[in-house]
DNA sequence: ATCCAGGATCTCC
DNA sequence: GGAGATCATGGA
């Protein structure tokens, strides 16, 4: 990886598994709109931005190198070596095998843990287009103004107005009162967020399943997505129907069978290999009725 | 019209 | 402790 500023714009070269379109479209964030072929504008951490990859090279703008380096290296995840997680999950596996030759340009997010628990609360039982007009109605309510259209996701202070009527005007359905408890607990600090990182992945999965509205694929989720657990294992319909599908070869009850061969196939890269299998499954529609 | 979505909870046995 | 119904909303 190499990268140089150049008239507030970041200019990337010489990397490897980086395909912006890949990386927004696989189902892991919701805020991004896609502009052009390859060109996506990104809202994170208060900050609009540009992507924009051509040939060999994404350009990052506006962006100074300051901004880069201090957040969006990490939250792109570009000091991960994923040529040799898509080497490890490619051995003895031909339908990871397919999977990372379908969408090798995926990398992980490292999102906001605050953002991440709202936006997959509402996720539960709701389709991607859906969660993300819900989020941006949030958002547009609550959130700071970045540009012209353009609001921020609300931080905790903010959602603390929030009441159930106003919630439910953003389409949050049945899941607005789930928002107002985790937004207490966040507030509380019954869920210490800034303690996380002291936790390990099982504490942390139970301390953020006392939300209500929370269980075991949305604690996954905010694991996976803003903490760095790579060892988790999300196991949403697609999930679970792409592992019935392909491993199992039968209808399966209980996803702690599902997350069992999870960890025994995958132990810490079970989260990489769950989104290379979501985004996969997604596309092609596999076990789809 | 009926079914379903990056599920969780409540009810009832 | 484990199935089954229920929960808003909108697109297919």
């Amino acid at each position: 990886m190499n990268y140089i500023e150049e008239n507030n714009k970041i200019i990337l070269s010489d990397f490897d598994s980086f395909d912006i379109e890949e990386i927004l479209e696989c189902g892991q964030c919701f805020r991004f709109n896609k502009i052009d072929e390859k060109h996506y504008k990104i809202i994170a951490f208060n900050k609009v931005l540009n992507i924009k990859q051509e040939n060999n090279k994404v350009e990052f703008y506006p962006c100074n190198k300051k901004d880069f380096e201090n957040i969006w290296i990490n939250y792109f995840d570009l000091n991960t070596d994923y040529m040799k997680i898509k080497e490890e999950l490619s051995k003895n596996d031909d339908v990871l095998k397919e999977a990372i030759e379908y969408a090798g340009g995926i990398r992980i997010l490292k999102q906001d843990t605050f953002e991440c628990l709202i936006s997959f609360i509402i996720s539960q039982n709701n389709r991607i287009p859906m969660i993300k007009k819900v989020i941006e109605n949030i958002s547009c309510k609550y959130g700071n103004k970045l540009e012209e259209n353009i609001y921020a996701f609300p931080t905790l202070e903010q959602l603390l107005n929030a009441t159930n009527e106003e919630l439910k005007e953003c389409k949050t359905g049945f899941r607005a009162k789930y928002i107002i408890d985790a937004v207490e607990k966040v507030k509380n600090k019954t869920v210490n967020i800034d303690e996380f990182p002291k936790l390990s992945t099982e504490e942390l999965k139970e301390n953020l399943m006392q939300i209500k509205g929370v269980g075991i694929k949305v604690a996954d989720c905010v694991i996976l997505f803003s903490n760095s657990r790579m060892e988790v294992f999300p196991t949403d319909v697609w999930v679970k129907r792409v592992m019935e599908y392909f491993y199992f070869d039968k209808y399966i009850i209980n996803i702690k069978e599902i997350h069992k061969l999870a960890n025994e196939k995958w132990g810490n890269y079970a989260g990489y290999a769950q989104q290379y299998l979501f985004h996969y499954a997604r596309q092609k529609g596999i076990g789809k009725k």
